[in-house]
DNA sequence: GGTTGTGAACCGTTTCACAGCC
DNA sequence: GGCTGTGAAACGGTTCACAACC
């Protein structure tokens, strides 16, 4: 396959591992505000408090870019905040592009969060032509067929793409053909890319299935409510899976516990 | 600290590991789509190129869930897409209610994805009082003083947090004292819960920044264009730091590489 | 006394590679 | 011959615990 990669071993960062990278802006976000309360300096321990993260792992991890602290003292605020936007790449600022301005694509639009450490939107890309040139958050709308024109003349490397999912691999071809090496993918599909591009995703669908994995297992306890045990309980939703067609109804499967009971899923 | 936990180390459920449980939805969507076409069955290594997975991964997940395959063919694809579901307790619906309906959660209310496969938005709360009864996406908005009310009503357990980054751990407290026990945050902030409460969080900035740190070390690379190598270059972007105060800059402090070059920080 | 920085132990996850089964 | 299921090895990340230092 031309366009299959899936994903590559993390650059190999010089270094700094990826689970620390994906903690540096937590950090900075509660640098960021003590920075506000004109707080000098902050032990591990306040830190990884207010990051949610224990000491131990804040340590680690600070230890990857540098020996910033002070023994006995902590670590010096406004000092750290740089370091860290240093180290992410926040003190040049990020044109980024995002395509397919619906609900979900005005919002993002609108989130201050853009604006508020490096990045800039350097537009707003739709393929309804009903949109283009209406200001959406302050910024007018452009059509996609400009796409490859906008990202080579600002130089954009960053795309977001929140289209429908029928159209995310193609709108996700174009960007990386215009030069974008980077996307934030909001829309439900797995992208594929070439080497070199990197992909991040969020995905509410599968993050609330997730949730749900775990309420069910909570459902399936409910034995002692009050502080933690071990309790180790089937939660066994009583439902009937659709026999194993092709092979027409032979060979008895066997089920992760016992074997199957009646009733049927809506 | 009373609300202050950290996480747990996740409800040891019942044998399959956390990094499964992450991937299943992804497996999911891929089965679904492969029975919309009407496919029988698949081998772990279709299935993985669609989810984006490599095969041993796949296989090694799907043993935790337990035999499902056949060897020699591969997997039905509607006894799996049944295996998963009941796995993730998609085969019972959950009610679930997004608190802060501005732009953001507009956007997720009109959202495909919670219809799709067991969730249902019970509710849209916003504590603003011009919203209450607007409809959005065809539901009508209430009013956050009736928030205990229609979580205990609809017997609700997962909630959806889209409030700006202030309100943000008030919503919360208010959402687990009234029975929520999974949470899926929006907003820019560390959510204290306490233990037995679920959260998990998605937030744009943090993964723009994740992206950026990648974007600036391609660009420190700027080598070998084709095909991955190592040539670790230093990108060294040339900029001052703030001297560390509190110590009136006394000692120096080793940076990562060298010492500081010249040149302000915007 | 207080707090950082870090080797070493530990643990969860991924990958390998092949036996077992169709 | 083809493909799954899984031990065992390899890897990456976290936690422990303490020496180094202020």
């Amino acid at each position: 396959m031309a366009t299959g990669r899936t994903h590559r071993p993390a650059t190999r960062s010089r270094g700094i591992p990826e689970a620390t990278v994906a903690r540096l802006p937590l950090y900075l976000r509660a640098l960021t505000a003590l920075s506000e309360r004109s707080v000098p300096t902050v032990s591990s321990e306040e830190l990884a408090a207010a990051a949610g993260v224990n000491s131990a792992k804040l340590r680690k991890d600070f230890s990857y870019l540098g020996s910033y602290g002070t023994r006995g003292v902590g670590y010096d605020v406004e000092y750290l905040v740089y370091q860290i936007s240093r180290e992410l790449g926040l003190t040049q600022d990020w044109p980024v592009v995002i395509v397919g301005i619906g609900n979900l694509g005005a919002a993002l639009a609108g989130y201050g969060g853009f604006a508020s450490r490096g990045f800039r939107v350097a537009a707003l890309i739709d393929a309804d032509p009903a949109m283009t040139g209406k200001p959406v958050a302050g910024i007018p709308v452009q059509h996609s067929d400009d796409l490859e024109k906008i990202i080579s003349e600002d130089g954009v490397s960053i795309g977001v793409i929140a289209t429908p999912a029928g159209v995310a691999q193609q709108v996700c071809d174009r960007l990386v053909a215009a030069g974008v090496t980077s996307i934030l993918n909001f829309a439900p599909t797995v992208l594929s890319v070439p080497d070199g591009v990197d992909v991040r995703k969020v995905d509410l669908s599968i993050e609330l299935q997730i949730l749900a994995f775990h309420e069910q297992r909570k459902a399936g306890e409910e034995t002692s409510a009050e502080e933690g045990h071990d309790a180790v309980a089937e939660p066994e939703p009583v439902v009937v899976p659709p026999a194993p067609r092709g092979t027409t109804g032979t060979t008895g499967r066997k089920g992760p516990d016992g074997d199957v009971p009646a009733v049927m899923p809506a």
